[in-house]
RNA sequence: GCGCCCGUAGCUCAGUAGGAUAGAGCGUUGGUUUCCUAAACCAAAGGCCGCAGGUUCGAAUCCUGCCGGGCGUACCA
């Protein structure tokens, strides 16, 4: 079924233009700002009095005059202004109340009438290195922007652009080989890094040997040759050490959550063949030229420090390509081959320049036409205390791995102080559920656009807007559910017959006319791919679940009352879990 | 220099086309438990929304200028 304020923009938009007698008026249904306007109000009137130079009281009587929505709303009120505010029905209420209660999947919300393919780019980490605290944002928020629109029915494509390609490799493989051999000579060495840790000092010691012993430096360049003119010895080496390490950041995103396989992996080194080709073209086209060695594109507006025109360059002066290059066949690719509407890229904002330069190219190429929707969304950047990029005392990017292991470590401190009696085997499952969750729901509730300072004890306080404040609210529903049966309540069978509700208190009420609202939730965070949207629903949810829950007492209730508690509980238990599992990748946990 | 982002309560942050008296949480102060998890709830105090102009019925939101911060700005990604 639609959501209410969807119905309610259009039909109010309808009458709006049949009364100024022109197309395209948008009503604008809000939510009121305070409770007393009632449950939405509308927006659009006082702009159109004015585009009509009329009053806009006069024109709200007019609208609301030739307005029908009886099956939803009480009388419409005129108000302020030019407001018209508007109350939602009892019987509304309770209708919708039970068709989400039918639906056990969509919780009663309907898919989008016109599916996109939507290709989103995010996540990206680069091979033979821990992810860090900079991979965080991009692979959260990226795997909620795909789980938001696949749930709204567009068909998604993960893409994760690994960096897996570049000169670097020359001097990682070569090392492979010179521990190889030292490994023949009978030395105890590992050849490929196997362990997370092992990968930083083996990069390390790559860098240190090309940087200080000519020899190696020398292999190096040899290998990155060999490398790109198919020589089997070296891509067996760079291959198993792709291998090697794909394996970490798949663990680190079971860890998360994150819904990315093997399969959504087009790394860099995919796209190597086809970048002379995109040179070649744009060439053939006109459109790059050669500039101090380096080919370059030059498109309009896009200018320099001395305010000379600045270029994308697609190919350096020493004949390498660069991530420009790849980046626009991966726009060829996925607009060819994967048949893109829709390409999301989820990078942070200090690539907003590279990703303009590049969708205008890809733009006066013609490989991503007008039809084609090209997305930056752009975050900004987790800062420590002091304000700065969050590093470590020596001045490291904070790896991933072990900012999971800290907060699953300090939120099972948490649980075992506030509920010991747990086994050490829940106490280990709730203190992950709740130590990821928090690392992940703190990321979701900031606005994306700004930077945030990060900090454990702010997102794992029970209080506010966190994920154990949201997994609490859940494990108090379940908690519900178990103490019904030494009650004498069967909940399945109550909540089976239910054909009508019987909402009375304010706190069952404001319950209620939330729940109906997950959709507008989910529609808003999808349109502009933000997840604090999400959030901040989840929370007041919970908040008024929080309410009910103190001032309504559901196993005790009288029977004419309790069926309406029970659904209530259950469909707050329902859509708290889809919102933190299915959309944003948190766990649930049975108890805390 | 130019471009993009940001500046909202003591602190951390929301604010979904320009809408009604700017909202949360933390912290502070006070209150609630023979009752389904008090990891909760209720209440109070706390704001020239960086500054100054402008646009209009109405501005945290749009425009201009300024101040302060971050990022970017030709061969890294």
């Amino acid at each position: 079924m639609k959501l209410a304020i969807d119905i309610l923009e259009e039909r109010i938009s309808d009458v709006m233009a049949s009364v100024a007698g022109r197309e395209g008026c948008a009503a604008i249904v809000r939510p009121t700002t305070d409770a007393k306007f009632g449950d939405y109000q509308v927006n659009g009137i006082m702009s159109l009095a004015k585009e009509l130079k009329t009053n806009p009281r006069k024109l709200a009587e007019q609208v609301v005059e030739k307005l029908d929505l009886s099956d939803i709303c009480d009388k419409p009120e005129i108000a302020g202004p030019g407001f018209i505010n508007l109350r939602l029905k009892t019987e509304y209420l309770t209708a919708r109340l039970l068709e989400v209660n039918a639906d056990a999947v969509r919780l009663g919300i309907e898919e989008i009438s016109k599916p996109e393919t939507v290709v989103v780019d995010f996540s990206g980490p680069n091979i033979a290195k821990q992810m860090h605290v900079g991979h965080l944002r991009s692979t959260i928020i990226g795997d909620c922007i795909c789980r938001t629109l696949e749930f709204l029915g567009h068909k998604v494509i993960r893409q994760n652009h690994i960096g897996d390609w570049g000169t670097q490799f020359g001097m990682l493989i070569a090392n492979i080989e010179r521990r190889s051999h030292q490994a023949l000579q009978g030395k105890t060495i590992g050849v490929i890094p196997v362990h997370l840790a092992e990968f930083e000092d083996f990069y390390r010691e790559a860098k240190q040997l090309f940087d200080t012993d000519e020899n190696f430096a020398e292999r190096s360049r040899a290998a990155v040759v060999g490398l790109h003119s198919g020589d089997q010895a070296w891509i067996g080496r760079w291959r198993a050490l792709v291998t090697q390490s794909e394996k970490h950041y798949q663990y680190l995103y079971q860890c998360l959550g994150v819904k990315l396989i093997h399969d959504d992996i087009r790394g860099e080194s995919f796209y190597k063949d086809k970048l002379a080709d995109i040179v070649k073209a744009l060439q053939k086209d006109g459109l790059a030229e050669e500039s101090d060695g380096a080919i370059c594109v030059f498109s309009e507006g896009f200018k320099n420090k001395e305010g000379e025109r600045l270029p994308l360059i697609v190919q350096k002066s020493d004949g390498a390509y660069l991530y420009a290059t790849t980046d626009l066949a991966a726009i060829r690719y996925r607009v060819g081959e994967l048949k893109a509407d829709r390409i999301i890229y989820v990078t942070d904002a200090r690539q907003s320049l590279h990703f303009e330069m590049v969708f205008a190219v890809a733009r006066k190429a013609g490989w991503a036409k007008d039809n084609i929707d090209l997305v930056h969304v752009t975050f900004g950047s987790v800062l420590g205390e002091n304000g700065k990029p969050l590093k470590t005392r020596s001045g490291e990017n904070v790896k991933l791995k072990e900012l999971l292991d800290e907060a699953v470590q300090r939120a099972n401190a948490v649980v075992k102080e506030k509920n010991p009696e747990l086994s050490e085997e829940e106490k280990e499952i709730i203190a992950k559920a709740v130590g990821i969750g928090a690392v992940k729901y703190a990321d979701y509730s900031n606005n994306r656009t700004s930077d945030y300072v990060f900090n454990f004890d702010r997102m794992l306080a029970m209080d506010g807007n966190t994920a154990p404040y949201m997994q609490y609210a859940y494990a108090r529903i379940k908690s519900i559910e178990r103490k019904s049966e030494s009650k004498d309540v069967n909940i399945e069978t109550e909540l089976a017959g239910v054909k009508e509700l019987n909402l009375s208190e304010p706190a069952e009420v404001d319950l209620a006319k939330c729940l109906i609202r997950y959709g507008e939730a989910i529609e808003a965070a999808a349109s502009d791919y933000r997840p604090n949207y999400l959030t901040s629903y989840l929370y007041e949810l919970a908040q008024k679940f929080s309410v009910f829950y103190t001032n309504c007492p559901v196993l005790k209730a009288e029977s004419d009352k309790r069926p309406t508690r029970l659904l209530l509980c259950d469909l707050t238990r329902r859509t708290i879990k889809h919102g933190l599992s299915k959309l944003l990748g948190i766990e649930v946990v049975e108890q805390m």
